[in-house]
DNA sequence: TAGATTGTTAATCGATTAACAATC
DNA sequence: TAGATTGTTAATCGATTAACAATC
């Protein structure tokens, strides 16, 4: 597997295309072309074919893609092959969720264990993952080093909550508060997960649908007409 | 205010924009310039005035941009200041989290009514919305025509709550089930918020980091050094 | 007036698409 | 062998950046 610097753009597809090939490998399929990846994700064949390139080839002229070969390649594009271990800050509903829905080892990380000043949650389980008082927080980065925490505390404590992470070393964090947080050491990783830019983009595209279908002036044989 | 068609880059630039200008408006600041939005949100001064101008002139020579007129242009581009109503389907624990902490109306949403099958649920009342059974959720949709609808139900039961919902008139749906809902009607505006696929990136720029840190080979003199 | 900053046009850069030789 | 399909190169398209006249 060969890594090229590649665009946002490339990095955001990879996913869908994981997604896609693991359905098919799922459902026990053993090969597939760009034309038929294309007609299953939307993108075209070229595109897809070219992507790919950026890491290698995984194809063979006149016969396209073997699914588990090319599963393979892109977990390990992803990393979803390495093993990481994650923490959880915050077990409120969102945390909670996360914990008992989301399938963290699908995506190659492992959760050891959740925190929270809750006294009410403190001491439970959650789907095997034991929550701790946050007062354990630091002692446990030390020592057991985490890859990767999950930020799930209210929005007013996300940055103290990063601050602490950052000085534990952790390399990465999955920001849902919706805080921008600043990170003095540039080698961690941060991915935001905003809910309210994903609203905003909603509801830009049901406005101008509204205006569309609301206001809709059609040209025909050179008058503009408005419909009744 | 226009509306030139533009590209999906721009779109997702402007709750970025609107997040920033908000943020300038609650400090009570009057005046910006492009160069002041960039140092601050990190895209170039030229390509926000580029991004602005597809929707109109909302600056002016020699001063810049007041932050309350643009604050509110951008709302408008957004749709921020129409009144749209929405229901939530499916009140666990994430379907919890957003009712208890996310805030609708700063986006332009009134949340209506919430819908679970659960009869423990059924019945309360959470941060003033009352959570119905889902055998009412037809009948409402017919007789109060909500705009948008969040899909916070299991991911088995994306697709039979999606039918449900574009039959009866849905416009929007904000789709947190992680699964590909396919919809008939393609007036229906689909925003999905895929945590699987941001971790994925997660991942992705993790494994990056650590391969450039772990093997870090650096060309000095000529010479290839490859650090102990 | 002089300085600042916009909106827009033109230049550059990058990403997507088309085409095709290589080859299974 | 003939048909299919890759990986890659070149062509096109679109997005970002630079530059600057307009003007507050």
């Amino acid at each position: 597997m060969r890594r090229e610097k590649v665009s946002e753009n490339v990095i955001a597809r990879l996913p869908q295309y994981y997604r896609c090939i693991n359905e098919l490998y799922d459902s026990n399929c053993v090969r597939v072309s760009s034309s038929t990846l294309s007609d299953r994700i939307g993108f075209s064949a070229a595109q897809i074919r070219q992507d790919f390139s950026h890491f290698g080839e995984f194809g063979q002229q006149g016969y396209g893609y073997n699914v588990r070969k090319l599963r393979y390649e892109i977990r390990e594009i992803l990393g979803l092959n390495s093993h990481n271990t994650c923490i959880l800050l915050g077990c409120g509903n969102l945390g909670k969720a996360l914990l008992q829905n989301f399938n963290f080892e699908d995506c190659g990380f492992f959760m050891v264990e959740a925190f929270d000043k809750d006294p009410a949650v403190v001491g439970t389980t959650i789907r095997g993952v034991e929550v701790s008082g946050v007062e354990r927080l630091e002692l446990m980065l030390d020592q057991d080093h985490p890859d990767m925490a999950v930020l799930t505390v209210p929005r007013e404590e996300a940055q103290r909550a990063a601050d602490i992470l950052v000085e534990g070393g952790i390399s990465a964090i999955w920001n849902f508060t919706g805080a921008e947080i600043q990170i003095s050491n540039s080698d961690v990783v941060v991915e935001n997960v905003s809910f309210a830019d994903s609203l905003m983009k909603l509801s830009y595209h049901l406005n101008l649908k509204r205006e569309e279908t609301d206001e809709p002036v059609f040209l025909a044989g050179g008058r503009h007409l408005v419909k009744p």
